[in-house]
RNA sequence: GGUCCCGUGGUGUAGCCUGGUUUAACACGCCUGAUUGUCAAUCAGGAGAUCGCCGGUUCAAAUCCGGUCGGGACCGCCA
């Protein structure tokens, strides 16, 4: 395909009177006879194609490649509705460079009303949609932009493995099984909250990552197995400082997408006024009118109390265990495991329109303390070492003060883009149900594989 | 673990409650033909569903009943 350069759809208007050639795929097709029209779609946009004399096969969705030359349209057949619409590319030459069978669905249309579990067989297809090609380049646009924030802020991006440890950290693991070690296990990350902690007492300051969590839990209009999270960790913080970042990051990228932020600084509410007030976490300060206008509207809130009783009657953490408790008083408590109910922690939730998009805390860096937390919970003294050994040792290598926050991107895109279902905003979802899309897994995997992982080879599937 | 909802040509729906005038209707898409200015083109014609699956009730089931599979929403759960 060498010899002349390409030119996109929505570069012809540059071009007119030019010979070009354009590659795409043709969105709809207009027959008249002795003339046909094609809407030429490329990444960029559409055009019209005109085509004399001479038909090929086309169907829509067919990939093709189109030679002509630009050219003003006649007056009155200008199309005010596209951006390439006083123009039009005059065919001298088109070939087909790949088929389309007719789509199992209609791909321009918004896909609402379409089955979720026949778009999701068909993604690939799904995902030619405008909105679909929308939410998925304003995502690459807000972690691009919140990349540039965290990088103009002296962050360093690091990655912390997947393959890793199962803990009790509240939500149930996803399992791997080791090979190696038969009978053993790792776990996928349901966050990376204590690699990202070890990189503090590495010394590395500010770290930060565009990670993915997994979590084996029901899943939720706004909530699947695994989504996708920017990570964040700061040594020597204030919890203000943490939030600070964490705003300043939110707003630069949500400018950068042209999206409408109501109240600015985000106001902050303790977590009793909060309940006091709506009832709920999940709370929407919008008005009726910021509602209709697609408005952002944050709030931070505060002093959370660290546990709480679960229906057995213990202790269970409200959000994170290796949260610090507020202040010395508060750690007193902790320490001395007295007025339990009564401890506030140093955690952080930020809500947008009614979602919890972003959440984190300042952690213990004292053994003593995180020992503590444990202890609450219930855990024998073997448990802790066996579990969060390596975490009470690290902090025993001088850990800095530090802590950090994990802001659900996904959910704030969500809001933004109108969108009443997280998977609307990700490329390749999960069903509700945790089927995958395009590949359906899980699957069945061969006897052999599961005997190299030392998994007893069932003859037959018992029905439950 | 629980509650509720959905399943009818390729897609979206109607019909189901009140079983039989159903030869299962409509829109979009698809196919064929006509068409030199459309842009959701238009016009004419056509193909395409044994109603998710299994069983039951009945003279008769898309329609009623039971089960099952698939999908979805919510509660629990999700630091």
């Amino acid at each position: 395909m060498g010899g002349m350069e390409r030119t996109l759809a929505l570069e012809t208007t540059k071009k007119v009177g030019e010979k070009v050639i354009l590659f795409g795929w043709v969105n709809s097709r207009r027959d008249h006879g002795k003339v046909v029209f094609i809407d030429l779609r490329d990444r960029s946009g559409l055009v019209q194609v005109v085509i004399r004399a001479f038909d090929r096969e086309l169907h829509g969705e067919d990939v093709v490649r189109v030679e002509g030359k630009v050219a003003y349209r006649k007056k009155g057949n200008e199309n005010p509705d596209l951006p390439t619409g006083s123009v039009e590319i005059v065919a001298e030459e088109i070939e087909v460079l790949a088929k389309s069978e007719t789509p199992p669905f209609d791909v321009h249309s918004q896909g609402l009303d379409i089955e979720e579990a026949l778009r999701l067989k068909y993604r690939y297809l799904d995902l030619r949609r405008p909105r679909l090609q929308r939410n998925l380049r304003v995502r690459s646009d807000y972690v691009q932009a919140a990349r540039e924030y965290l990088f103009d802020q002296s962050f360093v991006e690091i990655e912390t493995p997947l393959l890793t440890k199962s803990t009790p950290e509240g939500s149930r693991d996803f399992i791997v099984p080791s090979r190696i070690y038969p009978g053993k296990f790792y776990a996928l990350p349901q966050a990376p909250q204590q690699y990202k902690q070890l990189l503090m007492t590495a010394g590395f300051e500010r770290y930060f990552q565009v990670a993915r969590a997994l979590r084996d839990e029901d899943t939720r209009a706004d909530r699947g197995f695994e989504h996708t999270q920017i990570d964040i960790e700061m040594s020597f913080v204030s919890p203000e400082d943490v939030m600070k970042t964490v705003e300043g990051m939110t707003l630069y990228a949500l400018d950068k997408i042209g999206a409408k932020v109501a109240k600015k600084p985000f106001p902050v509410f303790t977590y009793k006024e909060v309940m006091k007030r709506f009832g709920s976490e999940r709370f929407d300060l919008r008005s009726e009118k910021e509602k209709k206008d697609g408005v952002l509207s944050f709030a931070w809130v505060v002093e959370f109390p660290f546990f709480e009783k679960n229906k057995e009657g213990s202790w269970t953490f409200t959000h994170n265990p290796f949260s610090a408790p507020t202040d010395k008083a508060h750690e007193k408590l902790l320490l001395e495991k007295k007025r339990i109910g009564e401890i506030i922690a140093s955690q952080y939730d930020l809500v947008c329109n009614g979602l919890e998009v972003a959440g984190g805390g300042i952690r213990s860096n004292k053994p003593e303390v995180l020992k503590s937390v444990f202890e609450v919970l219930g855990y024998e003294e073997e448990e802790i070492e066996e579990k969060f050994g390596h975490m009470v040792e690290a902090f025993r290598f001088g850990t800095p003060p530090h802590g950090g926050c994990a802001q659900g991107f996904e959910r704030l895109l969500m809001a933004y883009l109108g969108e009443d279902y997280l998977r609307e905003v990700q490329a390749f979802p999960m069903t509700g149900s945790g089927r995958t899309a395009v590949m359906d897994a899980p699957s069945e995997v061969s006897e052999k594989q599961l005997r190299e992982l030392g998994i007893e080879v069932r003859k037959k599937r018992k029905k439950k």
